[in-house]
DNA sequence: CTAGATATCTCCAGAGACTATAGGTTTGGA
DNA sequence: TCCAAACCTATAGTCTCTGGAGATATCTAG
């Protein structure tokens, strides 16, 4: 059995970060030691490394919640679980065309900076103020 | 003299966000009308583009109060603005970066599921509880 | 001028996903 | 056995808003 430190060390998650997710029904409570401290089996190993890698592909928590739901019903079809997986990737997507927009106008703004001139003059500024100097909507 | 109303429909800031820009210190506090509410003018309406223009490219609320401070010296040198928004446009650079990361393992767990076996195969489940399975590290 | 509708005021709570702190208890190794 | 490290719970804070409650102000029609 391992502790919450263990578990932590292991998945690399932070030890309030376990906490929070049990609190949030991601993590069955788990058993506990004579002194009260949580203890844990392989299969709650599994399951934090799956929470873990969830997250970090930007899955929000009310997804994975419903995705383990989803794989405690193994003989169901995915359909569903292929459908978070792909909104998610379209979710990504959307972000990706935003940001690159971004990074255009930024661009834009700060190459006409050359840092060296007066803030009265300054292209930063003036484009911060003056959305008709932008090149496309947002 | 602008309503909070008139100023929120012009420039698209909903009403309560107007007054938590105020309380963040973005924006002085307004005049006020006999009756305690609060009136603004032309400047206001200014700033108050500059402040949406700024989010809307995804600085910080601390960014834009330095962005706000350094406007107002004119006749001081723009270096620091030039490195504000150039450090926003590193930071924007990284998103992007990481984000293609994820669409990239996303679409290709997402490929590999045609949303009609069981949950028990699915590889949207297996990738996410296995990690090995990934191409790259994250 | 007055009634009623709309807009505004302040204060407080909640969202999401943690993170940190305080004050106390348990555990593991020398 | 003793002590430091790890653990426990409960609570508050992060950031950028957003929404609600209950009270007050302003505007419009009659």
């Amino acid at each position: 059995m391992l502790s919450i430190g263990d578990l932590s060390k292991r998945t690399g998650v932070k030890v309030p970060t376990i906490r929070y997710y049990e609190q949030m029904g991601l993590l069955a409570a788990a058993e506990r030691s004579e002194g009260n401290q949580r203890r844990y089996a392989r299969q709650d190993l599994e399951r934090l490394a799956f929470i873990r890698h969830a997250r970090d592909l930007g899955l929000d928590i009310s997804a994975i919640r419903e995705l383990i739901a989803l794989s405690q019903h193994p003989h169901q079809p995915c359909g569903n679980v292929d459908r978070i997986a792909a909104d998610h990737l379209k979710s990504v997507r959307d972000k990706i065309e935003k940001l690159k927009k971004l990074e255009e106008e930024l661009e834009r703004i700060v190459t006409r900076c050359d840092g060296d001139h007066s803030i009265e003059d300054c292209y930063v500024i003036r484009s911060l103020s003056d959305h008709g100097l932008c090149d496309s909507e947002h």
